[in-house]
RNA sequence: GCCCGGAUGGCGGAAUCGGCAGACGCGGGGGCCUCAAAAGCCCCUGUCCUUACGGGCGUGCGGGUUCGAGUCCCGCUCCGGGCACCA
């Protein structure tokens, strides 16, 4: 492939001599590779189909080292599955709406598009300098309008279907910018990442995708899933699926009126002493009396203007200004009590029904505020060893039910079951199940995301975009002020419209969508992305979809990953992609992320070593390498100031695997084979096996061990005294290159070319001889007690008894036993005897 | 607070099913080559005792199961991550 005359020992920029020319190598093959097609998969490929993706990035510019090692795992699983005769599809795009690009916007005055274009191009460049491959002729960005106009029609059929709506809802308001922040743009002391300011929390309304009617399937698809156990966990705690009882607590004097409480322990009923309503909780106002106003409203006040984070954090303030009474008293249906009702902090209006009943001796927030308020506490579970005469804390595990009427003597799961019978029976509540899985607030008062493509008509109300007016585009004469405010939302020429129903004056919406619409289906576009009259075609998508291997951070393992699951089932519901699999993505892999000094490498922790210096010294491929070998590719990295050394070490191998190829070799006369042929033919075998073996389970690290291994083993023999066979020789080091091609593909690539004039690539990924993989003899080992005591050379078939017989006759053992007659052998052919005294 | 991970030489890590702990690499030491250096090649490199041969100890800590434990069980310590008034 690379066609100049040898250039001699070409010096890397480290100083450090190669033994090749990689830029000029590396150079050709990418070339290669973006030209020759041979990635492209077309739709009706006859081959069995593969999917393979990496989470499609956020164009921030160069490659860093987090994805240089995103797409040299996905890169590998490409050319892996790829020689192993799939059709892989292997698309790359961009996920390119964001704040970024608009905050340079406010900075820089550049239009946003023009700004992320620039970005793209460089991310798109740095990838090809990593010899990845894709099928670029597939490439979708966020921010294509042909990409968005499915957005946008995705949006308008999931409303059409019912699962999109509009309510009020708190946001992150801050007062200095003047609009909505996302969660991820507060700090963590509740202030505004870029004025400062202390973000609020205002009620606006918003748009909402239903993903809670999918809550029950979100949860049960996971068990199936090849993913990361740790990853199905979070989702599941996210979802956060509790069964309980709701129950009716009806208000003293008030006959005609209830507060709902949602519970998830109906056996500790008995010992409710008093219930509570969050501040935000709609009766709050009807059932306080007027003695109890004042205090009431303090608190609403003080909670109102306090963000989420403040509210909830520990330092909330003294556990008394926490609540207030109403001086209204609800019934306990079980007891027939009144009992009183409070409104406090520490209950959520987001969860549940917003409204709790209190029993303090069997929940830790409960018995923290009764004890503070004086209120009266009264245990309903015994546990195992019978109540203590006095305790300091809420009992919150199993035990036999006293204190409580029909139910004591019951275990608290019997008592849970008996409890909402009797709700049921007598009409005071119902079993149910809970969760804290929220609807998705999908609107941002943002400019630089796909708009929601809606008319608010002052007669018609919310009128979609008729799909021949799709896609709703931003505007380019747009300016960006420091306020932060989306000049969306003041430019008249897109706000003002005629209304597609009447033709009236009317208001577009000018909320775009949160990002993570756009990478909750791109999955779905990357199987079809020519289709111009639908998002995707249905055979396609059901042609490729599951996703067999998707490759991402771990810090997706909840949102991204749970919308993306969302969307693939409703996209299904509502029509757009019938015979999908339910599941987009079939096995997941999270790898670990890069840290330095402690924290992420990222670019605004300005802690980033670029790639690109790596390229000119130990080339893509002893990059890629370094981070396939570095470690386990699940686990975080450190980068160190020895890392430089490692990565220097990864060069070394492959230039000792240059040399090793590239000489040539005295062949030995006569012919006759040696030993040292066969166990040179004994080690490939075993090293295809292995490698294949570790590739399959995500072991790269020991998969370039492997090979580091068999380089050596050559190197030995190559300058042993007998000299290597050629034959020998030949099918170690093409076995070599075929085994490394889809880690480093490029030294691969020209050293095979060179060899054979063939596309190593186009290759067959090796297979082994179970003959030759199986060992003739093995290193049996003698111990005595445990202890190594002899080392016998035996055939790989021994049975047991001849094993043990083999070593009771050793004359190290005969001499360490001294007489003793052993009174157990433990035979374990062939690697093991222990015997027993 | 709750839920997950993890802890092995100077360092990154290996040991896939309970069977030789430390593969592979980095770093370090010694040697060869060279006028010299770089590069390359060879040998050594857990720890303690021993001139040697050889032996003792050793996978965060304390117990246990087993002929045998880095691996399984019980109880801790420390580190990392996620969730966090979720009723």
């Amino acid at each position: 492939m690379y066609s100049a005359e040898c250039p001699g020992a070409p010096r890397s920029m480290t100083g450090m001599a190669r033994a090749y020319p990689v830029v000029e190598i590396e150079a050709a093959w990418q070339e290669q590779w973006l030209t020759s097609g041979l990635y492209e998969v077309d739709n009706d490929d006859p081959r069995q189909k593969f999917y393979a993706l990496c989470m499609y990035p956020y164009p921030s510019g160069s490659a860093h080292q987090g994805h240089v090692r995103n797409y040299t795992f996905g890169d590998l699983v490409v050319r892996y599955q790829t020689m192993r005769g799939f059709a892989v599809l292997s698309p790359f795009g961009f996920d390119s709406f964001g704040l970024p690009a608009e905050n340079a916007a406010i900075k820089t005055g550049s239009h946003p598009r023009e700004f992320t274009d620039a970005r793209i191009e460089e991310l798109r460049e740095s990838v090809r300098h990593l010899g990845a491959v894709y099928d670029w002729r597939r490439e979708v960005r966020s921010h294509d309008p042909t990409y968005m106009r499915w957005t946008q029609t995705i949006f308008l059929k999931l409303m059409e279907q019912g699962l999109v709506y509009r309510k009020m809802a708190p946001v992150n308001w801050c007062p200095g910018c003047n609009t909505v922040l996302a969660n991820e743009q507060v700090l963590g002391d509740g202030t505004c990442e870029r004025s400062g300011d202390l973000v609020e929390r205002r009620d606006l309304e918003q748009w909402f995708f239903k993903i809670t009617e999918y809550a029950d399937e979100l949860l049960e698809g996971l068990d199936d899933l090849e993913w990361p156990e740790r990853v199905k966990t979070m989702q599941r705690n996210w979802i956060g699926r509790s069964e309980g009882a709701m129950i009716d607590l009806v208000v003293d004097g008030r006959p005609d009126l209830a507060v709902r409480v949602f519970t998830t322990r109906p056996d500790t009923s008995f010992g409710m002493t008093y219930a509570v309503l969050a501040p935000e909780h709609p009766l709050v106002d009807e059932l306080t009396t007027a003695e109890q106003r004042g205090a009431v409203d303090e608190l609403r006040e003080r909670v109102a203007g306090a963000s989420d984070i403040e509210r909830t954090s520990s330092e909330g303030g003294p556990l008394t200004k926490r609540g207030a009474f109403t001086g209204s008293y609800v019934t306990n249906p079980f007891t027939d009590a009144p009992v009183p009702l409070y409104v406090a902090d520490y209950v959520l209006m987001g969860y549940g029904t917003g409204a709790i009943m209190a029993v303090p001796a069997e929940d830790d927030r409960d018995f923290a505020f009764a004890t503070a308020y004086g209120l009266p506490i009264i245990r309903t579970t015994e546990p195992e060893g019978g109540l203590p005469d006095d305790f300091d804390s809420a009992y919150t595990g199993d035990g036999i039910k006293v204190n409580s009427g029909f139910l004591d003597g019951l275990g608290v799961i019997e008592a849970k079951a008996t409890a909402i019978r009797w709700l049921e029976d007598k009409g005071h509540g119902h079993g149910t199940v809970n969760y804290r899985l929220r609807d998705w607030l999908v609107s941002r008062q943002r400019f630089w995301g796909c708009p929601i493509p809606i008319i608010h008509c002052p007669d018609c109300g919310i009128v979609p975009v008729p799909a021949d007016q799709l896609p709703v585009v931003a505007p380019d004469d747009v300016e960006f002020t420091p306020s932060g405010q989306s000049p969306l939302a003041t430019h008249e020429g897109f706000v003002n419209v005629a209304c597609p129903r009447c033709a009236k004056a009317a208001r577009r919406e000018t909320d775009t969508m949160d990002t993570f619409v756009d990478s909750s289906w791109y999955f779905l576009r990357f199987t079809d992305p020519f289709s111009p009259d639908a998002p995707f075609s249905p055979e396609a998508a059901a042609h490729w979809m599951p996703v067999d291997q998707y490759i991402g951070g771990i810090e997706h393992a909840i949102l991204h990953l749970l919308y993306a699951r969302f969307f693939t089932k409703a996209l299904i519901d509502v029509g757009l992609a019938p015979g999908v699999s339910r599941e987009p993505f079939r096995s997941l892999f999270t790898q670990g992320m890069i840290r330095m000094d402690g924290s992420k490498m990222s670019k605004s922790k300005g802690n980033l070593v670029a790639p690109t210096k790596y390229y000119e010294s130990v080339g893509a491929d002893g990059l890629r390498l370094f981070h396939l070998f570095v470690g386990p590719p699940a686990d975080d990295f450190d980068w160190t100031e020895q890392t430089d050394q490692v990565i220097e070490g990864c060069g070394r191998f492959l230039d000792r695997l240059w040399r090793l190829t590239t000489t040539s070799y005295a062949s030995r006369p006569g012919g006759a084979t040696s030993d040292e042929d066969l166990e040179v033919r004994r080690a490939v075998h075993r090293a295809i096996k292995k490698v294949t073996d570790d590739l399959d389970r995500w072991s790269y690290n020991t998969a370039v061990a492997q090979l580091m291994e068999l380089v050596n083993h050559l190197q030995r023999y190559v300058r042993s005294e007998v000299g290597p066979a050629q034959g020998v020789l030949d099918e170690a080091i093409d076995a070599l290159l075929l085994l490394l091609a889809p880690m480093a593909p490029h030294v691969p690539a020209e050293l095979y070319q060179r060899r054979h004039g063939l596309h190593i690539h186009e290759e067959a990924w090796p297979s082994y001889d179970p003959v030759l993989v199986q060992a003739e003899t093995t290193t049996m080992v003698v111990q005595i007690l445990g202890k190594v005591r002899d080392r016998i050379e035996v055939d790989s078939a021994i049975s047991e008894d001849e094993a043990a017989a083999l070593a009771l006759s050793s004359e190290k053992i005969i001499a360490e036993l001294d007489g003793r007659v052993p009174s157990r052998v433990i035979s374990r052919p062939p690697k093991l005897v222990n015997l027993v005294l």
